[in-house]
DNA sequence: AGCAGGTTTAGCG
DNA sequence: CGCTAAACCTGCT
């Protein structure tokens, strides 16, 4: 059975919905949504919470990747390495992970379930910040409370 | 098979 | 510089 939550981010204005069971299975925005309620019962959204809070580096939950490709899983299992306030080229990336594909990277990363918490939002383009599922607003949001946060 | 993608790089004005 | 165009490989029809 899955559950989910919702906790709402105020740095991103908008709520966050948490799909999980025994593992994570998917996060996602909710915009425009007024007076949900909030439903904190798994470590993910209490680590998220803690992230907006205090800036929280690292997450310890268990990710449920099946029926992803072997290549995206790679992509996002690289991705979680990324550091917190550290960000990282499409090509950089993919060179990391043996091959000078970036554009496939960039396609797998628009595959991400699990947003922030795979912080693909720190894989940024050469030339610009690039793009993002959840909104590229979100995402230079994300990166600019990670840069400037005085944690 | 064909096609588009969260890119990149070179080449030209 | 800014724009266009071709190339890389993967995953969805």
């Amino acid at each position: 059975m899955t559950n989910v939550d919702i906790i709402f981010s105020q740095l991103l204005n908008c709520y966050i919905e948490i799909e999980y069971d025994v593992k994570l299975h998917a996060t996602r925005f909710i915009r425009n949504k007024e007076n949900l309620k909030e439903k904190k019962t798994c470590d993910a959204s209490f680590e998220l919470e803690e992230y907006f809070k205090n800036g929280k580096t690292d997450f310890s939950c268990d990710v449920d990747l099946t029926g992803l490709s072997e290549f995206t899983r790679k992509v996002l299992d690289e991705t979680r390495k990324i550091r917190y306030g550290r960000t990282i080229t499409y090509s950089d990336l993919a060179r990391n992970i043996g091959t000078k594909n970036y554009r496939a990277v960039g396609r797998a990363l628009g595959n991400n379930p699990i947003l922030i918490i795979i912080p693909c939002h720190r894989v940024i383009a050469k030339n610009g910040i690039g793009g993002y599922s959840g909104g590229v607003d979100i995402k230079a949001r994300l990166l600019e409370f990670e840069r400037e946060a005085p944690f």
